[in-house]
DNA sequence: CGATTTTTATAATGACGAGTACAAAAAACT
DNA sequence: AGTTTTTTGTACTCGTCATTATAAAAATCG
């Protein structure tokens, strides 16, 4: 059951589905970023007026963070998958990093990384909303190489995400899969290498 | 000489020095990104009317373009200098990694570099002029590594260049010089095991 | 049906963006 | 001194931005 309707609520109904412009304000904000996406822009995506909007989401702001939730729960990559305990951290995070190479490549008019792209956008709060989450990741990435590589997870934390920075730039500037993914397999062999001593 | 004054110009003399002008605008383009700077900031800087803004420089663009002449000239990297064709490549593309991170994070309030920045604005015409200069620079790279490496330039251009994309970000956000030494040196060992075979 | 609740559509608000019209000011030239 | 040239200061244009005031529409509840 996905709960279709259990007794309508009270007033006028809704002339459109908030999950669905959720997603539709998605694909907005990966393809033309935070900065470059108006109001108006998401409105006209929805065919709905400005009321109806902020009725919903309160605020562009809000819209992008219900959109960041959205896709830290199912969009964003499975860093508790992929990086698992038992998983030797070479082979972790050589897969992380093709698993990235892959993912902001997937589709040309949404290049990049919805998050790390967020975190460089001119609005103050929506960086600081996006920066929470990319901070939450490289805390994951950390935690993962310090279980077993301790004295190296710094390092390697900041190896790994700048590497991911760069792809999702790349990604963005027009560089396919394959380009993505020699990159980072150069990058995985950086790590293999810090981590033999 | 440096041409003080060889019998004044015609009408009312400026005000302000052209050159000062685009120095401290280059300083406002790279401690906030071409977005984020308004004419009005640039004017309020300089202490001038936006009259005489548009005469000196016609437009922001026009502005812009102009400070990115003179960084390609002054500011940035000196790519001849630091890939001389007899340097190892190894050692010549660690050296200019090297020197990003330094100069990337040499200032805080100016972190990363202008050209890379500016690749990702959102004005399209900004866009492609800062974007003329980054492929010009990511050229030369792949110029100085095929001269000796033709199979592998494609692949550690891309690796070289992902590596200064992520290495602006990452000094954008805060990493300090010592931390993007140390990513650079690991993306440097990436290159040496890549041509070692 | 009439009251209540919620969403809708129309149209505006005020802030700020880049760029400009106009006339006065300040210099050189004749 | 008067003309010409260029820059200056004031004040404006016009577009776009996020956001909202107002009232009509569409539903449920009594």
């Amino acid at each position: 059951m996905t709960s279709t309707k259990n007794s309508r609520p009270r007033g006028r109904p809704r002339r459109f589905d908030p999950d669905e412009a959720v997603a539709t304000a998605k694909h907005l904000f990966q393809a033309h970023g935070y900065d470059a996406v108006s109001v108006t822009d998401v409105t006209e995506a929805l065919g709905i007026n400005p009321p109806s909007f902020y009725s919903a989401f309160g605020s562009k702001l809000g819209l992008y963070t219900r959109i960041l939730d959205l896709y830290a729960d199912t969009g964003a990559i499975p860093f508790e998958d992929i990086l698992r305990p038992e998983r030797p951290v070479p082979e972790g995070l050589a897969a992380l990093l093709e698993e990235a190479a892959r993912r902001y490549a997937a589709d040309p008019a949404t290049a990049g990384c919805l998050v790390v792209e967020g975190t460089r956008c001119n609005d103050a709060q929506a960086r600081e909303a996006a920066r929470a989450y990319n901070v939450a990741a490289e805390d994951m990435i950390k935690a993962y190489i310090a279980a077993r590589h301790p004295e190296e997870a710094d390092r390697l934390t900041d190896f790994v995400a700048t590497t991911m920075f760069g792809l999702s730039a790349k990604a963005r500037s027009g560089h396919g899969a394959d380009q993505l993914l020699a990159t980072a397999r150069l990058a995985a062999a950086a790590i293999r290498q810090a981590l033999a001593d």
